[in-house]
DNA sequence: TCTGGGGTCCTAGGACCC
DNA sequence: TCTGGGGTCCTAGGACCC
């Protein structure tokens, strides 16, 4: 093991302000200082908040909330379903400015990322001047706000960062990083969500503080390995990750929630087709396969049950997809009782240039394989020409 | 006012093997 | 014939994040 190096640990957590809903704003001069909200327009039985803008912040709309509920709270708020390519696009431009900060950027989501300034004091100043350079030029280069947090380790920045949201930055100095986490109400503690938080309680542990007084034993025998060694060191700051860490495990997936619970076979396959379709698609644009397909039915009281299985071959070809999840459905399905979400997932997925085992029937699904790139592709190029498995135009799909 | 969609990671239990 | 102990792989479900 080598030894810690002499140069202090510096890191950036970069938070874009109320993403979605400053993008609608930039891009519609009318929505700017009115309610925004992201996600949904009222009518859509089930839709819920991506992003409401600040100003609709105050009314008590937030993320995750039904549409339903905010346009009860914000009945004058300007509603909208949200153009994901465009957040695309200006979340792309604001991450090539990061580019130019640090050779370690980690994107974490569509709106933040974590960079590494260890050891770039000579090259751009101070932390909290390289911050305010950023912070400038995103502002001038996109026309967005963003939030920074600044500390030794990125668990910490992370919380800082959306201490003085929007437009914030809160740095947090080499050696005080304990004190700040006790400073902070347990809500702050990323990582700790609803149900851990109702068991600390339970247990009769507050704040962050009373979590700190507790020795990692003692947490460890009431919440379990993980979660014990996880709070001990939470609420010290000390939780890293590792930088440039392999992604493993990956998985693409698709679901929806359907307006309305499904209960006949015939609208429950051509969602499992579409599904099939859609997932295969961004497969065969990030050049991946799968040996293993999980799928999700979520019934109408909202339990929620799974199934996956993983086969010697990957899935070739939407045909094979679709029989794997029609398979697995069968096995899962309670018949009578109505569906609001169906969801499929292909795991553990790798690149197709590793060498795979061939089937018996391998010539046979490779040609079809072959024919739906071949789609594919022309609907790239052609997205006015949706070619598509003739069962999703037959009745009952729009 | 019933609760989106895209992910990741962890855990517990069963199967199987030596 | 009453039953060890470890390792590994797989699955289902849950917690959490944005």
């Amino acid at each position: 093991m080598e030894e810690d190096s002499a140069i202090p640990k510096v890191y950036f957590h970069v938070d874009l302000d109320a993403f979605f809903a400053s993008v609608e704003q930039l891009d519609h001069p009318e929505y700017r200082g009115k309610p925004l909200i992201v996600g949904g327009i009222p009518g859509d039985r089930r839709a819920v908040v991506s992003t409401a803008s600040y100003e609709a912040r105050k009314f008590g709309v937030h993320s995750a909330m039904p549409i339903v509920k905010a346009a009860q709270l914000c009945p004058h708020g300007i509603f909208v379903r949200g153009n994901y390519q465009r957040y695309q696009e200006k979340s792309l431009e604001v991450m090539e400015i990061f580019q130019n900060y640090s050779p370690e950027v980690i994107q974490m989501s569509i709106d933040e990322a974590f960079l590494d300034l260890t050891g770039t004091s000579g090259i751009f100043g101070s932390a909290e001047e390289t911050a305010k350079r950023l912070k400038k030029e995103v502002l001038e280069k996109t026309g967005l706000t963003v939030s920074v947090g600044i500390a030794s380790t990125m668990y910490v920045a992370k919380i800082a960062s959306g201490l003085k949201k929007p437009d914030g930055l809160t740095i947090v100095q080499d050696g005080k990083e304990e004190e700040f986490m006790m400073s902070l109400p347990l809500e702050k503690l990323w990582g700790c969500g609803t149900k851990t938080q109702e068991r600390l309680k339970a247990a009769g542990l507050k704040t962050i503080k009373e979590i700190h007084g507790k020795s990692e034993n003692l947490l460890i025998s009431i919440f379990g390995k993980g979660t014990g060694s996880f709070l001990y060191n939470a609420v010290r700051g000390n939780r890293d990750m590792i930088f440039g860490g392999e992604a493993k495990n990956h998985s693409i997936s698709s679901e929806r929630t359907f307006d309305f619970d499904l209960t006949d076979r015939t609208s429950i396959d051509t969602a499992l087709m579409e599904l099939c379709m859609n997932v295969l698609y961004r497969m065969h644009k990030e050049h991946v396969r799968s040996k293993t397909v999980a799928l999700k039915i979520r019934y109408e009281d909202f339990t929620t049950v799974s199934v996956q299985q993983t086969s010697e071959f990957p899935v070739s070809n939407a045909d094979d997809l679709y029989e794997r999840c029609k398979t697995l459905f069968a096995k899962k399905w309670t018949a009578g009782r109505g569906i609001r979400l169906l969801g499929i997932a292909c795991q553990n997925v790798e690149d197709k240039s590793v060498p795979v085992q061939r089937s018996l029937f391998a010539s046979a699904d490779e040609k079809k394989a072959k024919v739906e790139e071949a789609i594919f592709a022309m609907e790239d190029k052609h997205p006015e020409l949706k070619i598509r498995k003739a069962r999703l135009y037959s009745k009952g799909a729009k």
